[in-house]
DNA sequence: TGTACATCAGTGAACGCGCGTTCACTGATGTAC
DNA sequence: TGTACATCAGTGAACGCGCGTTCACTGATGTAC
């Protein structure tokens, strides 16, 4: 047999992707071609026609979910929000109203521990970093206010890596809107300034 | 060659935990036993002799670490810290102070991987993490205030490894500190009792 | 329209190398008498 | 005290298996004339 009837390359490529995840899921990182391979239903020849080298695959992968989860925020954001910070509230709701079950996170932490071991891919991951970090810094939060919110929501969403967990999410993500919505919490949690320096607009 | 002269065995056991840790920070998760015993100064055969089973390796160095973080976490309480909340706060210290260095980071993330798809020691973990949420309770802040406080030093720890980077960690530490101490905060980040209430800004 | 040819999208067997593990052996140290 | 023996803490060669990669081949589809 060739080329599966009801099936097109480009739908073949994307099963081989999902059956990665999966098995990477489940699996963990060291997976083997084969057992990707035949989850797909394709041959390992099959797989390494779309992929030649394992790395392109994890890269493809790696770069997958990354667009996923900005796919995700986008998909989050609130279109009757127009309040300075709502792609951030989009961005904690992504991490915390969907429940970032165990497997799919460990599935990423694995593909970005394999990622920063290859320095090209490295890259990518730092690139989509800053990314974020400037369309975050574009959404109208004072800095202070957007890391500490974003890092908590990094946290929580990242904790049933540790074999913690965030005794209730729903809470935390009210706590996180508030933070980015209440301008009096603000001031209280402006760090004393240091000696001689006047508050929020100080420093260089 | 047998034993080597100057080096007791509990010695040549830390130098091959040692060389684990150097050599998964640098090389990645999947280096080889050959490559660890070597960075050692020891024979394959003789890193085997301490860890018969590279599993056995793993684990081993997994409890080393997490018993190591504790450590430090101990190490930064502030004997004249007497209000309720003086371990959350060293806990913030351990993770924002000494700066998180990507390299350590990724060896941590890389074994707490590993480790996460070996189920025996995967229980070890989760066993850690209930250990700290006990202790973490019993540190007399309200649990709202807690679970913000953790989320938040866990993200920042953690952020190198999706490449990013808290821009200024004393800022975020004090800020975090702040929320430990001052009451008044606790009020405003109390979220809305469930009964059709309405927030600051009537977001639901 | 049929026919020839090129390309696409795979198959499945084979290869070779690296890795974890086994094993026979050893020199230094500890213990009994 | 010396001597015999057991054990400790390794050495280094060898094995075997699994994995990523290569390769020759193929049947279906697309294109030219």
């Amino acid at each position: 047999m060739a080329r599966k009837a009801g099936r097109t390359p480009e739908e073949t490529r994307r099963a081989l992707l999902d059956a990665a995840g999966a098995a990477i899921r489940t699996r963990g990182a060291s997976v083997s071609l084969d057992e990707i391979a035949r989850e797909a239903g394709v041959s390992k020849g099959g797989l390494l026609y779309h992929f030649p080298t394992k790395d392109d695959l994890v890269h493809a992968l790696a770069h997958d979910l990354l667009e996923a989860f900005r796919a995700e925020v986008a998909a989050a954001v609130d279109p009757t929000d127009q309040a300075p910070g709502r792609l951030t509230r989009a961005y904690i709701r992504a991490c915390l109203a969907s429940p970032p079950d165990e497997a799919a996170l460990r599935e990423s932490v694995a593909l970005v521990t394999q990622l920063n071991s290859l320095p090209e891919i490295a890259e990518l991951a730092r690139a989509d970093a800053r990314r974020w970090n400037e369309q975050l810094r574009a959404d109208g939060l004072p800095e202070h206010v957007l890391s500490l919110v974003i890092a908590a929501a990094d946290g929580a969403s990242t904790a049933p890596l540790w074999g913690g967990s965030v005794s209730d999410g729903r809470q935390l993500e009210r706590q996180l809107n508030r933070l980015t919505l209440d301008q009096e919490l603000w001031q209280h949690l402006w760090p004393d300034p240091p000696a001689g320096d006047h508050g929020p607009r100080g420093n260089p």
